[in-house]
DNA sequence: CTTATAAATCGTAATATAACGATATATAAA
DNA sequence: TTTATATATCGTTATATTACGATTTATAAG
């Protein structure tokens, strides 16, 4: 019960769900998260350490970056169906197509270090 | 992204959890409910509301009695595929299985009107 | 019409969640 | 070692959620 619920948590965020969509596009650092979404870095950070909490996503630190990217979901048939439901709902959202129409402008070459 | 949010914050709380469970089984009405959650009245209703406004169940007044049920989820995919899960999810859970067992001792002619 | 019962709604207190800025940690470069 | 950068953590405030008792509404029975 408790993993069932702590994946219905994480998924009732509205910038949760936000990123699980844009991670299904590709993987993103923090850096790129919080552009895309427009929060505080802590903020984002939060949010990634919730999802991979939750099974729903994991992360891989490479040199001063921490990259994250949709889990495969082998851990929990919550998260995995969640993540197979993801890849489809939600197409025709309007933040969602809009964010997945910002994806290739946001590289971490332009946002990160000034 | 509204009904999606409003599925997942719906299913994260036990007691509606256990209420959907509870509804897979069989139809019910809020006494009952309130009975086997061991909660106050007001608080069994008010699960039941919430539950019904996220599409996952749904009620039909029948003289003194709301009977509540599972619903078919053909208004939203979210709730389509939450109930699907929950027809196997959670079976092993303890107190799943404690109310499971609980059930068949439910019935409102001896819980209510005293 | 009055009374009783089941459910819904209201008001309030306790708890949980989310956002932010500030700070700490870790890695890479100079 | 010093400096810079990306991320994580901490502390606080604002907001949302939950539970309860009290009240209201709706139906059935006397």
């Amino acid at each position: 019960m408790k993993s069932f619920l702590k994946v219905m948590k994480t998924l009732s965020d509205p910038s949760r769900v936000k990123i699980m969509k844009m991670l299904q596009h590709r993987e993103m650092c923090v850096c790129e998260i919080q552009a895309a979404l427009s929060v505080a870095q802590s903020t984002a950070s939060k949010h990634l350490q919730i999802l991979e909490d939750a099974g729903l996503i994991t992360s891989k630190k490479e040199g001063l970056w921490v990259n994250y990217r949709v889990a495969d979901g082998g851990q929990s048939p919550y998260a995995a169906t969640m993540i197979g439901g993801l890849r489809h709902w939600l197409e025709d959202d309007p933040e969602i197509r809009m964010l997945a129409g910002l994806l290739p402008s946001i590289r971490r070459e332009n946002i990160c270090k000034k």
